[in-house]
Order: structure tokens, then sequence, then C-alpha cells
DNA sequence: TCTGGGGTCCTAGGACCC
DNA sequence: TCTGGGGTCCTAGGACCC
């Protein structure tokens, strides 16, 4: 079947206040109430996660502060964020998706495509839309919309149109009288940055984007120039892939700390204690990574990040630790210290066979310690790449004698590729 | 008392290979 | 001796989304 032919049906369905709706059917005292979930109401710079449309009323969104929140709305009630709760919600609602097609990408814990161009449904989107929704409120007693089109764009589009319970159908023929009237901003993948780029170009409306010159837009925006004109005439050939939620690409933790911090000790506790977490959670996807990233935020909000690549798979404790806490230290220039992050990336199955290796534990690898060594070293002071191949390593004489023991292990590293 | 934490994708320059 | 163009890998930073 070609999956991205054109008349295809999708569905794109989006949870309303998903976190909070969970809350009130876990706990239906809370229903009709103003709740919202926020990482950690008794901390410092906490956000609202989500919030229920009772608050939303009163003038609550998402990602506002708690203090604000609580100014805003004195009987807000906060509730603590339960992931386990909303995980197992989240997979019962697309268990429901995939009852009707194996054709469900999740896109996050709360949202998804489903591809029912195949879907028997005696010719009525419409009709099957509800009878999904209805479902869904039936067996989890959670509230969505589904947007209904011939491409994921369109879909995501139209399921935001009418929120909570909605169902939205957007034919490509009605993209100039629906999108082309709104501002640039309400378009899915413009931000900020790329709203006020465009308003530059005089652009304000997703109309205005439709009849600007390509051109001028790639050159602009570069690639996502290209792809905003195109999903402004309501074209989009991306494929529902179920796949994708399986190809995980990173993993990483962060933390705001409590108080701008600049002392060594507490920072280094930090990183060990978001490296443990890091680590952790590779093992129970059974992952590791090549390379490591970490992230600094001070107090002035300004970012840096600073990684490496590395030799060995990355997945140990130990090791994520003190790569962080060495990419730490030399770039650290003694400023406040808002925020730190520990994330390992290039990530892939970790398998059976491999043997676990770890630049760390020399007396554990006692036998590859001279290679071990030498493959530091040499990283040091030429980078990376010069020990990537054995020829590499030919190309310097001095270490001719060595290449040969190190063979096994660079045939090693070459096979995984 | 402004501003969390989990991600993905893109860009751009330098090093290096063919 | 000088000069290429295409491609990959690595690092740093930015934009965006939920």
């Amino acid at each position: 079947m070609d999956l991205t032919k054109q008349n295809r049906i999708i569905f794109h369905l989006d949870m309303n206040s998903f976190y909070a709706s969970v809350e009130q059917a876990h706990d239906p005292s809370l229903k009709g109430k103003a709740i919202a979930v926020a990482g950690n109401p008794k901390e410092r710079r906490g956000i609202l996660v989500t919030c229920s449309y009772e608050a939303r009323a009163k003038g609550i969104y998402t990602t506002m502060s708690v203090w604000e929140a609580k100014r805003k709305c004195p009987e807000l009630i906060l509730l603590p964020p339960n992931f386990e709760r909303y995980r197992a919600a989240s997979k019962a609602m697309f268990d429901i998706l995939r009852s009707y097609t194996q054709l469900v990408e999740p896109v996050s814990i709360d949202e998804g495509y489903m591809d029912v161009s195949d879907v028997d449904m005696d010719g009525d989107a419409v009709a099957f839309a509800k009878s999904i929704q209805q479902r869904i409120i039936r067996e989890l007693d959670l509230p969505c919309s589904i947007g209904i089109a011939p491409n994921k764009f369109l879909a995501k589009t139209a399921s935001n149109m009418k929120k909570p319970m909605g169902i939205t159908v957007l034919r490509k023929r009605e993209v100039p009288h629906k999108l082309w009237p709104l501002p640039v901003i309400e378009m899915h993948g413009v931000g900020e940055s790329t709203s006020n780029k465009l308003e530059s170009l005089g652009i304000k409306t997703i109309g205005q984007i439709a009849n600007a010159n390509p051109d001028l837009l790639k050159s602009k925006l570069g690639k996502s120039g290209t792809r905003l004109h195109n999903r402004s005439h309501g074209i989009d050939n991306r494929a529902v892939d179920p796949e994708s939620i399986f190809e995980t690409k990173s993993v990483g933790n962060s933390t705001t700390l409590p108080y701008d911090e600049t002392n060594i000790d507490e920072l280094r506790k930090v990183l060990r204690k978001l490296s443990s977490k890091v680590a952790s959670r590779l093992d129970s996807k059974n992952l590791a990574g090549r390379s490591i990233t970490i992230h600094i935020r001070d107090a002035n909000w300004k970012n840096k990040t600073r990684s490496k690549t590395v030799i060995n798979r990355l997945f140990k404790e130990e090791d994520i630790s003190q790569l962080s806490i060495q990419l730490f230290e030399s770039s650290w220039e003694d400023e406040p210290i808002r925020l730190l992050g520990v994330t390992v990336n290039n990530v892939f199955d970790k398998g059976e066979s491999m043997e676990q290796l770890s630049i760390f534990n020399f007396e554990e690898h006692a036998k590859e310690e001279p290679i071990l060594r030498l493959v530091e070293q040499l990283q040091d002071k030429f980078g990376k790449t010069i020990i990537k191949r054995g020829m590499k390593i030919k190309k310097n004489p001095s270490l001719e004698s060595k290449t040969s023991f190190s063979k096994d292990f660079l045939d090693d590293h070459d096979n995984r590729k």
C-alpha cells in the first residue's frame, strides 16, 4: 500500500487538557472545578503543565507560573503530576485507536495520527470519528478532539479548531477560506521567532505565506520556509508511521536548581544525580549512546551546550557522570547556574552480544587497558576521527607498532557503524 | 518570585575523505 | 604545485512542540 498516496483519510486525535482530565476521571470530585497540574507546587519557579477548562475560563493557562496562577485564581486546585497514571491512560487510549487500524502514530503522550484510508467506515468519516470519541469517553472518561483531513498537517490543524470534544473536517479546497485569513503564528511549526522574521517580510497571514515567493521564503527560512509554503497550500505528504515512536534518538534529564548555584561540589552532585537518572532510563529501554551533551543555563537565562562523542557505547552511570562533570568543568566560567541537563545522544538498541567496554573502568578490562589508553590519548591529541580507522593511525609512524594491537578494538568499533 | 522538562529537527563551520 | 566538488562526522546553538 502506498502510504503517501493522495486521497488519504487522516485523523489527528488530541486529548483535551490531558493530565487534568485524567485527574478528573480518577477523582470525579474534581470535575467542574478549576484544577491544574504543576511540576512541583511547592517549588519556587513552578509552572502549570496543564489546567482544566474550568481553570481556563478564569484566565489560567498552561505554562503560567504557579504563583501567578494562584494570585489570579486563589481557588485553583493544584495537583502534583502522576506520570504513571498519565502513561497508563495514554496506553489505554492508543490501544483503543489500534483496535481500528495498525496505522497509528503516537506523537506524544496525548496525541496521535491514524491513517484510516483503508478502514471500512461506510463512507462516513465523521460518524466513525464520533464513535471513537464516544468510546474513549465511555471507557476512559476522557475527552478528545479529532481532526479529519487528507494529510497530517491539515488533520492537526483541524483538531485544534474545536476543543473540547470537537470533530472537525478540513478539506484541501477549504484551505483558502479557513486557513488563509489566520495569523501566521496559528500555523503548526511557526513560533515567535519565525513569526517575527515573516513580519519583517511583510507577511502576517497564512494566505500571505501561500502567495509569497517560495525562493524568498527558502532564502530567509531555509528548509522550513519551503515547508511552510507547501503547508500553507495544504500540501503535506508525510506518511503515518507507527514505528516512529520506537526510534528514540536521545535520552536526557535536566533540572532547574532551587537557587542559582556557584558551589562546584553542589553542581557536581547535581550532574551525578542527573547522570544516574539518564543511566537508569537508558537501562530500562536497553539503550546505549555514542555521545553526550550537557546543558548549562546561567542566571540570565543564557544557554550553553557542550558535547562529546566517545568511542565506547555510553550507558554506564559512572561514564555518563564522569563525562558530564568533565564537560562542565572545562566550560564553566564561575557564572551562577540556574539549570543543568545531561543528555545521551545517538542512542541505539544495546542488544545482548556486545562486550561491555568502559573507557573508565580500566581495572575491569586489564587486557584492553593499553588500547583504551592509547585511544584516549589519541582522542585528546588529535580529536576523534584520527582513531576511527586503522589506516589513520598508520599515518603517524610513532604509533605504527601499536596499530596491530588495537586492530580488534578498531574493527569492533567500525562494525558498530 | 516571570519563565519546567521531555524531546526533534535544522543550520553552519571546520576537519577530513574520495 | 595548485585546485575542485561532493559527502560525512563532529560541535554549538537555535527554533519549535507538548
